[in-house]
DNA sequence: TTTCCTGAATTTTTT
DNA sequence: ATTCAGGAAA
């Protein structure tokens, strides 16, 4: 049962409005996501709404999780039949039901960045562009933009007439989208675009899905683009009851083509609109609200908002510059460790946010030497591996035939002899029969000028239709398995037997875990939807309560999140507000987003902001001098608490050992005090033992003294070859037996 | 056909 | 600094 006493009065009015468009301008840390989830319980609950009729978006399937699970305690009944979801896999669904009426497969596949650009490759070779003037990724940019406007190719071919290289740009476009049909592929932008598309030419499929999604909510309105935008209007056109819920000040994604007029023109689209402000923080202390508040007071055509709280003045802003980026990171590694030390907080209370994910890695180091669990959200993209996508093109290749694509990522993986030139003429064969690659290695037989090479592929055709004939009564595992059995590529990496194969087997055995949990974990579960779910997870998806680690993450990947402790890293000129803003055509405007950015950054924060920035860095290779950035100028100096730079006595090069492990044996308890504990699953097995010789990242080789184990976590004693007797827990330590 | 080497480009942020 | 693509040699 819900309980609207726990609502404000502005919160109970969003919820309490039911019927017709309803804009939710919630700041941060206000409370939108307990107004959008008691606002389904009360349509549920209190008007009689069938679940089966509410729809409610998000921006990334974490967020989907944790409202559904918010739904779910608070709402009688029936919560499972609400489709809550992001855009993105709420378009693929309907696609997956009803694509074949555009002409393609209901089998497609989804393309990544890397497969986009493989395409345009071949497009570009196809229309003898010269790759130094159209260079691929500003083509898939300008085409990726159309597509976020909703712009056809044909379209786009007119608004071109006359300018020669946009007409070219456009022919690119146009063959683009061709080749992918020919692969029966979708990219992103497409998974949107074509879903509008099957609602403009298919009346019958648009009103189906008018009638059932009644009440439509969307999360994070603030950086729909028009593509989403028109999504969602045309759903909402028949019963009008469209609930959004965004914050000017937080839109940041307008480099993906979000567009800000959504949010601010929603009441002239919906003149009938009802306007709720939520105003009221409950996240954060004074002071970093008043910081926020300072710093974003400085971009102009905002909606009127003003963020206040009832919560307690707090400590002031720490604000703290080094000579370079070494000494920035130090500082906070030393920082947390003391604070987890002393029993202030733990490690999960902490978040770092930086700008660009390459400044992770000074971050790692340190933490790494700090004996400080961590998670880096974000980076090079698990699936994105070249083990994995191997993989995953075996899979695509089973699951659908047509995507060319893939079976030539894998024709030749491992090495069959199959070389580009055999590679061309079965394209060019494929080509004039309009058939699809695989199609043609089907027939390979036939190909004339072909020679011996047919011979080679007649087995990897055939290992295709036996994978083919065998995949219904094989589980996901037995697939993968399998397929890295039969094609040797296991046997392979084995062979290769170094540091990095054996990380790459690492990276296999985490890709079937995925692909057991898929399993166990969907409804119907069968090989497109997990290729699917693989195409469509965001990085920020893998983080999960109760981990308790800190966070490493860039500030856009942070949105919607919120820590008691938030470090904000490398606030400088060039970095933060970035160098590619202040250089733009239009700066103001480039700056205001990276403003907002900070904005976001500062209200994550609930207890403790620390700035951080560093004088010198290396960029590229190169050294850096870089000015404290604008927007920390920005911040009322009496909220700031400047530390002077503390000059570092030249460090020793290793860290005293003892200390190490009482910092290891201090967390150790304060976790075995933790009544979560129970709730954590410790790592089921170890893979080595007493007297087994491991490897550590940092600290590279010793021998594994003793093993405890504790409450949460196996407790690792290890004597290293170059760094002594070190104790460290299991899952954290990564020990890899040699 | 594969491997090894050199030169060039790359880094903003992501579903 | 590191990765990636293209070209030459094996």
């Amino acid at each position: 049962m819900s309980d609207l006493e726990l609502l404000n009065r502005e919160q109970q009015e969003a919820v309490l409005h039911v019927d017709g468009p309803l804009l939710i301008l919630a700041g941060a840390g206000s409370g939108k996501t307990r107004v959008l989830t008691y606002r389904i319980a009360h349509l549920i609950d209190e008007c009689g709404v069938n679940p089966w009729n509410i729809l409610a978006i998000t921006f990334t399937n974490k967020a989907a999780g944790e409202m559904r699970e918010r739904v779910d305690k608070i709402v009688g009944y029936g919560s499972e039949s609400i489709w809550v979801s992001t855009f993105h896999s709420t378009c693929v669904r309907i696609l997956r039901r009803y694509i074949d009426r555009l002409g393609y497969d209901t089998n497609f596949t989804i393309y990544d960045t890397e497969d986009q650009k493989t395409v345009m490759k071949n497009v570009c070779q196809k229309l003898q562009l010269d790759s130094k003037l159209y260079k691929e990724r500003m083509l898939l940019n300008v085409i990726s933009h159309a597509k976020d406007e909703y712009i056809s190719p044909n379209e786009f071919l007119l608004e071109a007439k006359g300018d020669f290289r946009q007409e070219k740009i456009a022919q690119a476009y146009v063959e683009y989208q061709k080749e992918l049909k020919k692969n029966n592929a979708l990219d992103f932008d497409d998974l949107l675009v074509k879903t509008v598309e099957l609602f403009q030419s298919c009346p019958d499929v648009l009103e189906y899905y008018q009638n059932r999604f009644r009440y439509i909510m969307v999360d994070e309105y603030q950086d729909t683009n028009t593509v989403q935008f028109k999504f969602i209007s045309t759903l909402a056109r028949q019963y009008r009851n469209l609930c959004v819920v965004g914050d000017d000040d937080q839109s940041i994604y307008k480099f993906r083509g979000a567009n800000i007029r959504n949010i601010l023109d929603f009441e002239k689209v919906f003149p009938d609109a009802k306007v709720v402000k939520l105003e009221q923080n409950y996240r954060s202390t004074q002071n970093i609200l008043n910081a926020a508040n300072g710093v974003i007071a400085n971009n102009r055509g905002r909606k009127e908002k003003a963020l206040w709280t009832e919560n307690e003045q707090g400590e002031p802003i720490l604000f703290q510059q080094f000579q370079n980026g070494y000494e920035e990171a130090e500082y906070v590694s030393g920082e947390i460790s003391k604070k987890v030390r002393k029993g202030e907080a733990e490690y999960q209370d902490f978040a770092v946010l930086y700008r660009i994910n390459a400044q992770s890695r000074l971050f790692e180091e340190k933490f790494l030497y700090a004996n400080i669990p961590y998670k880096i959200v974000g980076g090079v993209n698990f699936y994105s591996r070249k083990e994995i996508k191997d993989i995953l093109a075996y899979l695509k290749t089973i699951d659908n035939g047509k995507d060319g694509l893939a079976v030539r990522r894998i024709i030749n993986v491992p090495k069959r002899g199959i070389g580009n030139v055999t590679l061309a003429k079965v394209q060019a064969y494929a080509d004039s029969r309009d058939i699809s690659f695989f199609e043609a290695l089907e027939e390979a037989g036939e190909i004339p000028g072909l020679g011996k090479a047919a011979l080679k592929i007649q087995p990897f055709v055939h290992l295709i239709h036996e994978m083919r004939l065998s995949l219904a009564d094989m589980s996901m595992q037995d697939l993968i398995q399998a397929i890295l059995d039969k094609t040797g590529y296991a046997e392979d990496l084995k062979n290769e037997d170094t540091d990095e194969s054996e990380a790459r087997l690492e990276n296999i055995d985490e890709f079937i875990n995925k692909a057991v949990t898929y399993e166990e974990g969907a409804e119907e579960p069968n090989l497109s939807g997990f290729l699917e779910e693989v195409a469509l997870v965001a990085d920020i998806d893998s983080v999960e309560d109760g981990d308790n680690r800190v966070l490493l993450m860039t500030l856009h990947s942070a949105k919607g999140l919120e820590f008691p402790y938030v470090y904000l890293a490398g606030l400088e000129d060039g970095l933060f507000p970035s160098y590619m803003s202040i250089a733009a055509d239009d700066p103001t405007e480039e700056i205001e987003e990276e403003r907002r950015l900070c904005y976001v950054g500062i209200t994550r924060a609930m207890k403790e902001l620390t700035i951080t920035c560093a004088r010198c860095r290396m960029v590229r290779g190169e050294t850096q001098y870089n000015n404290v950035s604008r927007f920390v100028r920005e911040i009322p100096s009496e909220l700031l608490a400047r530390k002077s730079v503390i000059p570092r006595e030249p460090k020793k090069p290793e860290v005293p050992q003892n200390t190490s492990y009482q910092k290891a044996k201090e967390a150790f308890r304060t976790k075995t005090f933790d009544p979560q504990q129970f709730k954590v699953v410790k790592a089921d097995k170890l893979d080595y033992t007493v007297g087994d010789q491991v490897s550590h990242v940092k600290f590279g080789k010793g021998t594994v003294l003793e093993i405890t184990e504790g409450g949460r976590d196996y407790e690792v004693k290890v004597d290293f070859e170059r760094f002594g007797v070190k104790k460290m827990f299991a899952s954290f330590a990564k020990l890899k037996k040699v």
